[in-house]
RNA sequence: CGGAGUGUGGCUCAGUCUGGUAGAGCACCGCGUUCGGGACGCGGGGGUCGCAGGUUCAAAUCCUGCCACUCCGACCA
């Protein structure tokens, strides 16, 4: 992409709203636009970066053996008649009234709508395990928005739900979610722990939230220095194993948990310089709450037996808005954002420091075909900006790496190659500089 | 939802107390000089001062009502 026909609206100063530092770099990198009160317009920086997560996601619960599917934003008032929660869940559900007096809502989350979809279809406990998940925008009508993308109205999630014949059987499709929780937030260059959680309004006993630490988190967390050694599963984790044994390992043996369930006495059974006290935003929690949903509503399945019974479910939610700041707060300097390979809008910046100057176009030119034929998706600024100006842009940006180009460097058969994360410089050779980027 | 604030050009803000024909910096447009870490000069464009009433010869400024947004707290992917 050319920088000059790309729409980049950067900020020089700092909005007044913004208070936390994810916010204020995501208004001054020209990612997002706020249209209302916890509601923002994804521009195009922010937009890809919001599609690198997704993908992310999608992958791993493809992995792991969930099947994607796309449910709508607004959802029939009687269903959650159904299950009780259309009176339960208060003001922070968005409600709405058609041409028809019929009432709808803007799904705050999706139990019941996935629940009548399996129960229209489903019966026999051969089609099981199932888990069923979708990338929606949702809407909770806060009290308070706040800090951006981390506490907005409406926010992008990936909600799965899975469905099993008993509790044994549902344990494991969470074991199956958990650890692909772990690979997926691993993925995205995060440090995210689960720890224990209470369920809230969706309900159920066994439950855990990810946590991604970062100063500048929500809450307190207390958690042994231990948990942060723990090795992530690799990409060849075997999903229809026996994954029982990892998520023990990261949820029974050191302690971890956030301020609402913190247990002092037993933190103090952690060894003193094993201790952490830190903060975190929770950025996925997952839950099983076996036929809460499932009997009310119905969804019933018959075993081998030939008895019906209510479907074991779980959810298993991922803020995939959220996430952004979550990203964004884990790795940033004063200059601006750093991002992880793996989610980062474009994977160079590469910087001409003279436009026109034909030396200077020609390098440039073969850099931007031959990075773009390594997939590396280069962000080309053209402009006629001063040079300071191109730098402090594409730090606020965060890219990568950063490819420079100018006359004084070509002159001496050199380009200047910086890497984002470490401010490490090179003057090396074009052909050297595109290797590297390449590795 | 309790408490506290703020609404003036795209952004950051001054002007409001003490009423008298709307300002600065940045950004934007033109020209010129510049050009390896957010340049400079000259010229220029852009604002129903959140909205609606009211007081007044005269309202960004005073009064009333409403709306939006922000912050602290209680609550949440």
């Amino acid at each position: 992409m050319r920088l000059s026909r790309y729409f980049l609206p950067l900020l020089k100063e700092t909005p007044s709203e913004a208070q936390i530092v994810s916010h204020r770099l995501m208004l001054r990198a020209g990612m997002l636009r706020q249209e209302a009160a916890g509601i923002y317009a994804w521009l195009p920086l922010g937009h890809r970066v919001l599609r690198k997560i997704e993908e992310i996601v999608r992958q791993e619960m493809d992995r792991a053996g969930a099947v994607e599917l796309l449910m709508p934003t607004l959802q029939l008032a009687d269903l959650w008649r159904e299950s009780g929660r259309y009176d339960d869940y208060g003001a922070e559900m968005l409600r709405i009234t058609d041409r028809h007096e019929r009432d709808l809502l803007y799904g705050p989350t999706n139990e019941e709508m996935i629940t009548e979809i399996f129960r229209a279809y489903v019966r026999s406990y051969k089609a099981l395990p199932l888990n069923l998940y979708h990338i929606q925008w949702k809407f909770r009508d806060e009290q308070r928005p706040r800090f951006g993308v981390m506490r907005g109205r409406e926010f992008l999630m990936k909600d799965a739900y899975s469905f099993d014949l008993d509790e044994a059987a549902g344990k494991a499709a969470y074991n199956r979610m958990f650890v692909a929780y772990l690979r997926t937030f691993a993925r995205m260059g995060l440090k995210a722990i689960p720890m224990q959680a209470e369920s809230g309004p969706i309900g159920g006993e066994l439950s855990h939230e990810f946590i991604v630490l970062a100063q500048t988190g929500e809450s307190a967390v207390y958690l042994d220095r231990r948990i942060l050694e723990l090795p992530t599963p690799g990409e060849d984790v075997d999903y229809g194993g026996d994954l029982e044994p990892i998520v023990a390992d990261w949820t029974g043996r050191y302690y971890a948990a956030t301020e609402d369930v913190h247990d002092p006495e037993r933190f103090a059974q952690t060894a003193e310089t094993d201790r952490v006290t830190a903060r975190g935003i929770e950025v996925g929690q997952t839950f099983f709450f076996g036929d809460k949903y499932s009997r009310p509503m119905k969804a019933l399945v018959s075993g081998p037996d030939g008895v019906d019974r209510p479907v074991q479910m779980g959810s298993y939610g991922i803020g995939v808005s959220r996430l952004l700041g979550a990203i964004i707060e884990a790795s940033h300097d004063d200059s601006g954002i750093i991002w992880p390979d793996a989610v980062a809008p474009f994977g160079v910046g590469l910087i001409s420091l003279r436009p026109g100057e034909v030396a200077v176009d020609a390098a440039c030119e073969e850099a931007y075909a031959a990075l773009t034929a390594l997939g590396k998706e280069p962000l080309y600024d053209d402009t006629d900006d001063r040079p300071g100006a191109k730098f402090a842009a594409m730090d606020l940006i965060g890219l990568p790496w950063q490819l420079i180009i100018g006359p004084r460097g070509l002159a001496e058969g050199t380009v200047e190659l910086k890497r984002r994360a470490t401010g490490e410089r090179q003057i090396v050779p074009l052909a050297k500089a595109l290797e590297i980027i390449g590795r």
